[in-house]
DNA sequence: TAGATTGTTAATCGATTAACAATC
DNA sequence: TAGATTGTTAATCGATTAACAATC
């Protein structure tokens, strides 16, 4: 399986598929050579047809009786998140948020490589956060062009999102990674993925809220 | 509708309702006095009728050819959201995310106000960030059984998140706002919400390979 | 009035879960 | 061998979308 076959796959595969990847790692350290989906999910608490069926898209393959190699689901799923070879970023707000992000080195082994940061507050152009340099927003058409950066990571306030956003599609960027709390209208052919903070509270609260004061 | 009368709703709708919100704030500075779900729908890129059941859901009624009034519609899914009466909330992890989350304003008015930061690192605990204090992780029980909190953001180490999970649940805390990459392991009395960053790449990464590289 | 829009019921779609033969 | 587990096909479930009568 190359990153050139790629096979459509649900959202929600995508999502759980990470989870796998984290808890095969930790066995992996343990010693565990072979591992059951039946014993993943029983660990993740998702349902085993499920986990088999997630599995089966990465092209990881298992044996009856004896599961999956755990270095070999390891390696499937890497390779079909395409964290072997990570994409270039640019990322524009170099705020709290946006530096936390470009500290995390996480991101780094999980596909996504921030080679710049760009900011309107001329105070932080010329500086650099965490051995990344922050440039002017006025600098963004020429890296991005310039270095071939395909994702942008939106990380300003919700008010210029939008505005950022087209900016970083004038220049060339395929993908924004928005974690501003705005709805982009974009091109078609760009993809956009949210992470909605707020929608995630929203999801919290309404639980506890339905969930009752119960006595504690 | 009060907030006793929480109906079941699904995850997605909830998902929706805060860019609902943010649509509806900004037509009300023009002044829009009515907007109608299709209207919604167009500029969300969403559906009209799931528009219409998702706002059924907050209680907020409409009127054939007009619409719904704006500022209903708003006070709805804020009652609904909880938005209107913040839960209070303890952040353990006073790394770069949590400050980040910390000086976020817009949580405040989303229905979490951050009482308290701990961390295990010495050198923060005694200091303030944003007007937030910053504890030892020793005074966590404490804190949260004096004050009855019932939420708690987590933004430790992925190694250190199902410890402090467990930590905060035998305070009293009853929902997780778990910021880490660790799937927790909790009862199921307890309320987690998963933001998972590194999923939300994992789907934007994929949705970039499937696309391919186009001519530029 | 005419027609846009609501609220609701029915149809579709896709994801999850169950069932089961194949296999090591 | 016996039986746990895979891979796959079928059934179920829930969310989205379509259809349509009621209404202002």
């Amino acid at each position: 399986m190359n990153a050139s076959q790629v096979k459509r796959c649900s959202k929600q595969t995508l999502r759980r598929l990470p989870a796998y990847h984290r808890l095969l790692k930790r066995m992996a350290t343990t010693g565990r050579e072979n591992v059951s989906c039946t014993r993943i999910a029983r660990e993740l608490h998702l349902d085993p047809t499920q986990v088999r069926k997630d599995l089966a898209v990465t092209g990881a393959v298992g044996r009856p009786r004896v599961g999956f190699r755990v270095d070999e689901a390891l390696g499937a799923i890497e390779e079909f998140l395409g964290w072997n070879n990570a994409n270039d970023a640019v990322l524009v707000g170099a705020g709290a948020l946006g530096a936390a992000l470009i500290g995390y080195p996480g991101f780094a082994r999980h596909g996504l490589r921030i080679l710049a940061a760009f900011d309107a507050d001329s105070a932080k152009v010329g500086k650099e956060i965490r051995g990344c340099p922050v440039y002017g927003v006025d600098r963004l058409y020429d890296l991005v062009d310039r270095l071939k950066v395909r994702v942008g990571v939106l990380t300003v306030p919700a008010e210029a999102a939008q505005d950022v956003a087209d900016q970083m599609i004038l220049a060339g960027i395929e993908g924004i990674w928005n974690l501003t709390p705005a709805w982009l209208d974009v091109p078609e052919s760009i993809v956009v993925e949210n992470v909605e903070l707020s929608a995630s509270l929203a999801v919290l609260s309404s639980r506890l809220a339905e969930r009752g004061r119960t006595p504690r």
